[in-house]
This record gives C-alpha cells, structure tokens and sequence, in this order.
DNA sequence: TTTTTTTGTCACCGTTTTATTTCAGATAGA
DNA sequence: TCTATCTGAAATAAAACGGTGACAAAAAAA
C-alpha cells in the first residue's frame, strides 16, 4: 500500500503539466493529472486525491466551474494556477472555494510550501475528524485509536486492534483468510489461517455480547470473515 | 454578546495597521491590534483570535519567529504581509506555520478574500481548544510555557516540555510512538523507541503524584500514549 | 577552563503479547 | 454412517515490550 500523500493536477499546458508532475513525483507524492475540466472532475471523484492543483486556463471549462462543482461534494484543498494576475480573479477563486491562488509564473519552492500548507490543513482535519464505525452496542474511532463497548473502552492489544479495525474498515464485505493475513500481519503469512482462528476468538470475547453466537463478527466458512456494522 | 470572528492584527506600521484595522471592523470583524511581537504574543495569548494577521517586519524580534511561538499552542490561522517577495522568505514562513503570505503592496480585496478562505478553516475545525489543560492538580499553559502542580511550578527541560505540550494538545488521543517521535524529536528518530521510554519516565517523575501508577500519561500497550486530561 | 545540566544509550527483568500446537466439535459430501 | 475438512477452544512456548536504574556524551552555564 501506499501512503504517500495523492495530489491531482489539472492543468492543459503540458510542458507544466510535466514539470509540475515530475517534481511532485520526486518529492515523493502520488501524482495523477487530467488536461481537461471534464476529466479532472471525474478523477477527482474516482480517486479522490489529498489535494487538486487546478490551472484556471482549461480549454473546455473555466477553472472556477471546475472548482465550484469540486466543492459540492468534497472539501479537498485546491491550489489555483492562473495566468491572470487580477484582483477579480483571485478574490472570485478564492470564494468559491479554493485554498490558495498563485500567480504564473510561480517559483516551485513556493509552490512546494504551500503544497505543505494545504497537506497540513487536510491532515490536520482528517486527524482530528473522528471516524465512527458503530456495530451494535460497539463503536470504533479510528482515528482516535479507540473501541468502546457502550461507554467503557475496550482495551485491545496491537494485532488486535489492527485486525478489527481492517474489518471495520471493510464492514459487510466478505475478507478472505488470505487478504486478512496478508493486510493485518504480512504476506509471508498468507497461510496461517491459525492466527485467525486465535485472534477472532480473542476478539470475539472481548466485543461480542455472547462471543459463542458472534453477532459483529461472521464467519465465512472456507472463504473468510465479516465485519457486520450498524449505520 | 458579539460572536463576529476576532481577528488580530500584528503590524508596527501605523498606518497600514489603521487602514487594515478600519477595512475590517468595517466589514464586521472584531479586531485588535499590536504594534510589537512581544505584545501580539501576549494578545494571541490571552485573546484568542480567530485569525492572526502578522506583518514579518516588526521592530522587536522576527515575525517568523512570532509565528513559531504562536504554533507552540495554537493552530490558529496566520496570514502573513510582508514587503519582502524572496522565495526564500515565503517558504520558511509558510514551512514554520503560516498559512498564507502576502506581498506589499496588496489589494484589500485578495486580502479579504484570503481572510475568508482562513476563517473557513478554522470554522470548520471548531474546536474549542484552550491554552489552558489540566490534569488532576496539574494544569498546563502553553502559551506561557509553563507547567504547574498545585501553585508550585515544574521545572521541565526542553525536551521533557516539547514532549508533555505535544501529548496535552491532543489530549485524549492515543499518540502512536512514531507520530511522537517524529514531533518531538525528529523523522529521523522515528524507531528510537527508548526515547520515549526514558522521557515518560522522567515526566511521570516530575508530574505524577504517584508516578508507578501513572494517571496522566498512560501506555497504550503496543502502540504509544495517551494524555488524560480532566475538563 | 571547570562544573552542572541535559540528552542520549544501554542492559536487565518482569509482564504482556504473540506464535504455535493440540484437541474437540461441527459441517458437508460420499 | 463414515470421513475429510474446517472452525473453535484451550494451553503453552517464544518473543516482544515497557519500566527501571545507571552511566556516558554533549551542551550549557559558571
């Protein structure tokens, strides 16, 4: 898996384009890029970046359209890139919902530092954004790495939390033994369906209002295991 | 009362601060002001702004300075002015905290309009974060720096004190030993585990009333610490 | 410089967690 | 019914983890 930050970039000039990739690229962030207003918008619904940097100078959409419509369903920081040096432009921009707003031609540095900035705003909200997974009288936050049954906290050890929290993520999807090994310990381990056995025991005793008729956590047999949550 | 954001402008440029002043209380903000670092850190401190308006040239001491001391405990928005244009100056403001930076001379619209985008954030961060953390007799303020149990105060050294003011900002929240790690000390230290180890200890020594039986910083077995703070 | 404080490093030990094994019960197909 | 296969249960061995005290290196203060 990668973890690296994901940043799309939309932008027609392609010599940019380019650049911008490259650099993005080796700084080590995951970079897709679109040329096209209607093609930025659909790869910023389908892979739903960390952060867009969206050129202003689109030819088949103003850029501002493609920042509207962005915001109506996502709050991803934007970067603006534009030509166009007005007040008016950047003040329109900005209300409509962009983070920031830079003026070509731009020093890369300072687009890296405000990349920075953007990342810091999104990290800063997802982190502190808590992310409940409720199953019964059950509730995982994961980001505040936290289980609790009813309001007493249940305490978990490491591989434990990592492999409820891996179904949770994927609740009512059907886990192979193979997907489970391979996320929660290592792909060597692949094969020891044991661990499984062991450790859904584990968690069934600890989560489970009768651990001997498992509610949350349902066995597939011979195929794997599933994490049924309550919306 | 009056629940208008409060915006706080940091500028020893009389005149600049003024018209600024005037353009924002005109628009509906509640503003004060500071002429000198010092008093603009006392300001931020005992004001709480919603936002930080903060010219880099000030007579007293470096305005990214003033920015670094304002990020110690609080993540409140800083929008920079300043006259210089180096890329050089950008990126370490912007790199030490700052969320936006703007050239002199600017327009009044793309200053308000990056006023917006600033208080967009931290509106939709909402939290209530105090400077002020307690815990048991313990209580914490981050802007001053200063610890204390009961009336008396903790002497803690810099790393013991960057360490206890990064676990009490995410008060409640298991810290993993990496994310410690990389804030306290630096990415580089990431697996140094014993680090942590040793310096809980000498905190818990220092701040515990019975430091075997810790109540503040408790271990979260296999994944890091936690900081118990009471309301 | 010397002295003191702070920071980083290490090894030991008890405890918890994880890995591994064994056995019993359940299920489904022949 | 028998049998092969899979899951659950329990116990135990092995490894990892965190707390602890001591101490060296580095930095700051005197």
């Amino acid at each position: 898996m990668n973890n690296a930050p994901h940043i799309l970039v939309i932008d027609d000039e392609l010599q940019i384009q380019r650049a911008i990739r490259t650099i993005l690229t080796e700084k080590g962030f995951n970079v897709s890029a679109a040329s096209r207003g209607e093609e930025g918008l659909t790869l910023a619904a389908a892979s739903k970046p960390d952060l867009i940097i969206l050129d202003l100078g689109l030819p088949d959409m103003d850029g501002v359209e493609v920042c509207t419509r962005i915001r109506e369903w996502t709050q991803t920081p934007i970067i603006i890139l534009s030509v166009r040096d007005s007040e008016r432009d950047k003040v329109s921009a900005l209300d409509k919902g962009a983070d920031d707003y830079l003026t070509k031609p731009f020093g890369i540095e300072e687009l890296l530092a405000r990349v920075r900035v953007a990342l810091r705003h999104s990290a800063n909200r997802s982190e502190t954004q808590s992310n409940l997974i409720h199953a019964g009288s059950l509730s995982i936050d994961l980001a505040w790495h936290s289980v609790k049954r009813g309001e007493e906290e249940v305490k978990l050890t490491a591989t434990e939390y990592k492999l409820l929290a891996y179904l949770a993520v994927n609740h009512g999807r059907v886990l192979t033994h193979q997907s489970i090994l391979t996320h929660v310990w290592d792909p060597a381990d692949a094969d020891h369906t044991e661990y499984l056995r062991v450790y859904m025991r584990q968690l069934r005793k600890k989560l489970e209002a009768d651990p001997e008729n498992p509610q949350i956590i349902i066995t597939e047999p011979g195929i794997g295991y599933r994490f049924i949550a309550t919306d």
